[in-house]
DNA sequence: AAGTGGTCTAGACCACCAC
DNA sequence: TGGTGGTCTAGACCACTTG
């Protein structure tokens, strides 16, 4: 313990920025790559003469910035690089991580026929009690569980939707067998942590940042479509928009 | 500490967790306002029978939420409503800030006339060694620091830009001095950690989550005229567009 | 001067995962 | 079964802010 005095490196604050220092250089330098393992957190913590408790202080960090992730209780690894994502288009997710060198997988979770009730009502301009379609989707990049969705479509304007195979892309399906061009679409979006429903589904503890991305379509004459609802690990996805 | 065994409440996990609920419940129920400080963690740790440290892990959980943050070393504070913004928008950031009933503050901390690095050049399409004026702010809402930024100007584009006052609207003066209309826009954003030049400049820790927001605007010719690169401070903002 | 959060120690037991 | 992260204890000293 006594030895780190002598320790004069290059940042004199903090021990767990000097540790998280150390390592983002090792990732910048491809020392560590992409979804390789770190170091166990007694053995960083040993090998930078410290506790685990300040070891845990510099990887919490690194995953703040998105550099980093955990995986259950396996340890922690190096995130890849984001997913570029512009959620103003229609567009397919396979289609894009395929685009973008990855592999993506789609699980349907559930699918339900629901009642609008009033959160639902006042998003998509339906009454209370309209019938709603609701799909539950988990979506993965190279076998890494990247966010989860909830789906709600308007029963009366895709008549028969619930019958179809939800793991290809909805919005081929739409044009396809519906005919139908989305038009208006309003989309929200801030970051913030995943909680319990979603933070379990994805594997992640409760606490973990993400960015909670919502899109409300409708279709030529204004008629509400699908109103989408999508729960993504902070340092997966990067969005992109580009206007006129 | 032995009484803990018996405190069968509702949650059975973590104790860190059901702090964190207990608090989350008073900040629903108005117990505890915007902006008020919460109960210092010495007194939630004594008082929920535990340590600072297991304290401190219920409030990083809230941080994380966006339903609270922390000023320097005053304390903890319960987050007001977020500020509904529109990237695409070419807008007032004090505007907004009055329509939503917040006050706005902005402070121009820096202006420099650089010439593009390799970096700019790849944003903006302009060569290297191009004359750029770089602007840097500070925006608060209701005293609160929110965001800073670097505007970085196409000098050519914008001539004599360097010498109006950058407390007003960028926006504006755009308009009404060079009659310009910004017509193509290209955005891209990610949540991320705030680390040091930002997160000082905010007051904030390194490794306090942000939004990392960047917009390219160009004229009607095509014609670069400003990119922004944005810091967001991630409880502050929800980001919402509207497309076509 | 008193109180706050920021950092840190040196341990401990647990749940879960891989071998 | 051994190693991992997840949670927790019971303290400590420091830097800074506030009255």
């Amino acid at each position: 313990m006594r030895e780190r005095e002598q320790e004069q490196s290059s940042a004199n604050g903090p021990i767990y920025l000097r540790v998280r220092d150390q390592i983002a250089d090792q990732i910048e330098n491809g020392l560590l790559q992409p979804n390789s393992r770190l170091p166990s957190e007694r053995v960083l913590a040993e090998s930078n003469h410290t506790t685990r408790v300040t070891a845990r202080l510099a990887l919490a960090q690194l995953e703040a910035e998105g550099r980093i992730y955990r995986s259950n209780r396996r340890g922690w690894f190096v995130s890849p690089p984001r997913l570029v994502y512009n959620p103003t288009e229609d567009y397919s997710f396979s289609d894009n991580v395929v685009a973008q060198g990855r592999v993506p997988a789609t699980e349907t979770l559930d699918v339900t026929t629901i009642e609008a009730n009033a959160w639902l009502a006042a998003k998509t301009g339906l009454a209370e009690g309209d019938p709603i379609v609701r799909l539950h989707r988990r979506r993965q990049i190279d076998g890494r569980s990247v966010l989860v969705e909830n789906i709600y479509l308007n029963a009366r304007r895709l008549p028969g939707i619930e019958t179809f195979d939800f793991n290809r892309s909805l919005w081929k399906l739409m044009r396809e067998h519906y005919g139908l061009e989305l038009a208006r679409k309003q989309i929200e979006m801030f970051p913030t942590a995943l909680v319990d429903p979603q933070a379990e589904a994805l594997g992640v503890n409760a606490g973990t940042a993400g960015l909670y991305v919502t899109r409300c379509s409708r279709d030529n004459e204004g008629c509400f479509v699908e109103f989408d609802e999508e729960f993504w690990l902070h340092d997966t996805l990067s969005i992109q928009v580009d206007v006129r």
